[in-house]
DNA sequence: CTTATGCTTCGATTAAGGTCGAACCATGAA
DNA sequence: TTCATGGTTCGACCTTAATCGAAGCATAAG
């Protein structure tokens, strides 16, 4: 009587209402914190603590720590599609999606992090280099694909040179206003490097904005296409 | 916090073993009595009684009444392919069933998902239909090109007949086993029916396998070849 | 009619788990 | 160091709902 995969258990980590609203808020993609699902929720943290550690245990969730926050986002777009799979089913239509109004738009668009690229631009260029199979994400690293390599050596980006060094070539970043991934590391700063180097980009030297050029976010796009 | 359709509903509905238990069975496009479905999720009949109706109200099945017996059937093949990701969730995070039967070895073969054909040959079938361009996808829809609706044509199957339905003709489902779409819609299960017309498959009764005659599987292999 | 079968409804029991207060742990700031 | 903050763990309370016995309908057969 029981053939496949245990869809119950699964399915009822979905059903409790407080767990679906946090999930309905990650769709979102961005990665919150344990307090702002809890609120979300209306629920307490401790309650938001012990719900986000099941949806954790039923593999749902991505959890990642930075400081004392602790951040979580939905584990893959798998899960995601399932979510809008079930919102299908409630109602038919009408998933709404929400978005935090933009203060200061520079900042949000693209700014420097580090010496990375952050904001809107950051993310798109990490999630297009992931949609590609140039960067992969493993249990714990981030790792740079043989495609990933040849790719960035066409940006004539010194892939061995940065190996060589001590510091970790690829990692994820969490940034404060997209609340999603963007790519850190050395490759990350040789990237914002070489958007310089070609005059896509320069940074402005009193605040933390990137300005793009009209060409430079062209080539930007075409290189790095959000659908990638 | 209620932004959106209430997936928390839905999932309950889904979360509960017993539940989820006749949904899997149902799996297999078969309409099923109260009783057979008590019996099939381990409940007595009363139990079974009161699961159903709140299943059908919750829209997730279709009734039918046949003299003093009740049928039950999935309400659409949307529920089938939730069910479907649902599985896939499940299989990823662990939760998979251990025990590695010969029975998962032919589930993940070739099986029934709601009366079309899934497993290793209903991604085969999938891929090899696009490749041969007589599939295509579109931004949201599924489309069978002219080629296409030609070589269906050949295999006998009544394609005009099937655009009639209100049914959509084509449509993806996403397979547990396999991570990969394969072809559910009216033309998916026009596929399956024609494949069991000429002998080349047959379903096993008890279970959702479905077993391919050794010249059934060769014709099947030459019309679809996995490189098409 | 009577009888049998398939299913539904009602009610009581019982098990599961969501919830929050309080205490505890970990990290960062002063 | 001390203090503040974000998160976890523990324990007790309490709502929810799954379950089945028993009775009630409905349909079909004799």
């Amino acid at each position: 009587m029981k053939e496949g995969p245990d869809i119950a258990q699964i399915a009822a980590l979905i059903g409790d209402p407080a767990r679906a609203n946090m999930l309905t808020v990650l769709m979102s993609g961005k990665a919150l914190t344990v307090s702002e699902l809890a609120e979300e929720a209306g629920v307490t943290i401790q309650t938001a603590s012990s719900h986000l550690s099941k949806l954790n245990d039923g593999g749902l969730l991505r959890p990642r720590k930075q400081g004392r926050h602790k951040y979580f986002s939905l584990a893959s777009d798998q899960v995601a599609y399932v979510l809008e799979g079930l919102m299908g089913l409630a109602a038919g239509s009408g998933h709404l999606r929400k978005r935090t109004g933009p203060k200061d738009v520079e900042l949000r668009q693209a700014r420097v992090c580090y010496n990375h690229l952050a904001g809107d631009m950051g993310t798109q260029l990490f999630d297009s280099l992931m949609g590609q199979g140039h960067l992969v994400l493993t249990k714990e690293d981030l790792i740079l694909t043989d495609r990933g390599a040849a790719f960035v050596a066409d940006l004539a980006i010194d892939v061995d040179g940065l190996r060589k060094a001590r510091a970790p070539l690829c990692r994820e970043c969490l940034d404060w206003s997209e609340r999603r991934s963007h790519l850190a590391g050395s490759l990350g700063r040789a990237f914002l490097s070489r958007f310089e180097d070609l005059l896509w980009a320069k940074r402005d030297q009193k605040t933390r904005v990137v300005i793009f050029s009209r060409s430079g976010a062209d080539a930007f796009n075409r290189l790095f296409p959000v659908n990638g």
